[in-house]
DNA sequence: CTGAAAGCGCTTACAG
DNA sequence: CTGAAAGCGCTTACAG
């Protein structure tokens, strides 16, 4: 009667329109589709639902279905920035695991901002997901995760690691990839390194630092020069305006750089540039993830290898080892270093130093 | 007593419990915390329902009341691969647009794969989003994305229209880029041009091509150099793989390339460097699309902008018009042009050609 | 202004 | 092997 009311699709087909056809009740046709309970019906009527299913073309309301069994299979994935070129790959990984067990990924970005992880939580609690996969933690963040991992659902930390927090994590090993950055370095000769720092705020960083600078630091004759600050953001500009610091300070630059990743070290190498220095003549610059552009920019990054694709399917692994009701340790990645063509032997002559500053002096003198 | 098929968390608050504190029917405490049907109850109730659903911790649970309205509050993205810097700019508009309505986004990627867009639009079937932006509409999917609006629920297409189709679009005019392209080329004084097409599944592609060629063919004198193929994907490789096919022939270099988009004209870049042809003084590269690594590079791209954020935008309260029964018009945006470092005025002397053959040449004759 | 009932589309013990 | 019933958490006519 009340024409308004009722879904106007005509795919809006129900298990009702099904049962009808196959004339059988409902609730034998939803058993007759499910295929860990279809052995409780005849395979008379079995082929018959299903094929009154297959013409109608019906369609499970996976959310009836949802609200019935207590789930939803959606999972929350709490991502700081999809505009970073590591995350895709890792997002699909993460993904294909997901699907698999025909869950469905909801992500949503905080761009590292506080009242937009609150937001962002409060959305995947009303959408009452299954679980969350959080890449966004920083230093502070453990009772948000924490208290959502108790109330709503399980949650599993990625890529971030959170000292702090009992919550599970996957990551990679962010020490022993600052270690291998140094070694490497090392290994080429060079004596005067600097590295670009990200945020102090997230965990990754100060491991990438710590790791950098202890394995520095067992070298003798080696030389960590300061740059002064950290990025606030781990992106290309600040990539570039560390660099900057780098070159006015007015001393002696380093020989190689350590940019805490991929994008940075894109942005290091091109402050260089335009200030005349050449990568990797001049400075050699090492960045961290390995993400797609590493390899796809002049000079061909050198980096470390971090493995997305692993880190994503161990992730989305966790999780749902988790909603199982299972408890799951920490787990994390081996990084491995990818030579390319951005970092060279250190040259046995003197220090480099910007042009300009090297000019001046020839002048004055 | 069944201790197992009940909610294990917390904050499985429901209505029934916001009820019970409040000492009301769980049907009044719906309506005094539905802002459109507070009215209906005295104020005495009303701050009392809030109260207890403040202290509980009450979140209405957004899939159980879909079910009961008819709608889940979800919109479908189809998208081709996030991975493409153009992307998320895109996604972060649209999904303020949605948000503002209370509808999450749901992103599933189709890496332009024929068995993947079918099974995208499957889930999203089964998921009954409330409506799809389609941003991966290649030549041939008109009747999957049609039915799929006819039987599910409203398609729009976003940033890639189909001619043959009548499902409204929102996207940028590609042949005025084309034409954009051209024109700005031969006011630098370029007279032998070439372009790195996309493929020819993509209307925009088409269009690019189309603007073009067809504007320069209005020039007398201007020659229009053929590549011999098109990229498989419009991807950094890709453009790597043409740009190489270009310098390969044989016959004398453009001096100017358009390239279908950003990554590809990035590709194209570093494959004329690995060519020892240089960037713009010998050889002139334009974008397409101004995605945000066009700044972020050496030389810094020329490029044509196509907003993604007012695409994005527009895409939403397109799918969000159609939800509500709405008709809705194709919607072009005026595409602009980005001068930055990748091109220059033409050199007046003679055509350039890659050293290699050129270096044959002289010790040949 | 409040409550009781029906129902969204499904699943799942429980009878027959 | 099949069906009838209850119920997941909500909203919304409909009575009172």
């Amino acid at each position: 009667m009340d024409g308004l009311s009722r879904p106007v699709r005509s795919s809006s087909i129900t298990l009702r329109d099904v049962a009808g056809v196959a004339g059988v009740h409902y609730s034998t046709a939803s058993k007759a589709l499910d295929p860990t309970k279809e052995r409780l019906v005849s395979l008379a009527t079995r082929a018959r639902v299903r094929e009154a299913a297959a013409t109608l073309g019906y369609r499970p309301h996976l959310f009836a279905r949802g609200l019935r069994r207590g789930k939803t299979g959606m999972i929350g994935l709490i991502l700081p920035d999809i505009g970073n070129p590591y995350i895709p790959p890792l997002v699909r990984s993460l993904r294909e695991v997901l699907e698999a067990d025909e869950m469905t990924a909801i992500i949503v970005e905080t761009e590292d901002d506080d009242r937009r992880l609150v937001r962002a939580l409060d959305s995947l609690a009303a959408l009452r997901v299954d679980g969350v996969i959080a890449g966004c933690a920083r230093i502070g963040d453990e009772d948000r995760l924490e208290e959502f991992d108790r109330e709503v659902s399980p949650v599993v930390l990625a890529i971030r690691r959170l000292p702090g927090s009992r919550l599970s994590c996957v990551s990679a090993d962010d020490v022993a990839g600052g270690e291998l950055a140094a070694r490497y370095l090392v290994g080429l000769g060079h004596l005067r390194l600097a590295q670009l720092e990200g945020p102090a705020d997230v965990q990754p960083f100060l491991d990438r630092s710590e790791g950098f600078s202890r394995a520095l630091s067992a070298q003798r004759r080696c030389e960590l020069l300061e740059v002064g600050e950290r990025a606030a953001h781990p992106s290309y500009d600040e990539g570039v305006r560390l660099a900057h610091a780098l070159i006015g300070r007015g001393e002696p630059m380093p020989t190689a750089i350590f940019a805490h990743n991929d994008t940075m070290a894109l942005g290091a190498i091109d402050a260089l540039h335009s200030s005349g220095l050449r990568c990797p003549q001049d400075v050699s610059v090492l960045g961290f993830n390995d993400s797609p552009l590493a390899e796809r920019c002049t000079p061909a990054l050198t980096t470390i290898r971090t493995p997305s694709g692993e880190i994503g399917r161990r992730a989305a692994a966790a999780v749902l080892a988790r909603i199982r009701g299972e408890e799951v340790g920490d787990q994390l990645t081996t990084p491995a270093l990818v030579p390319r063509r951005s970092t060279a032997r250190a040259l046995a002559v003197g220090p480099a130093r910007p042009p300009s500053s090297s000019r001046r002096k020839v002048t004055v003198r």
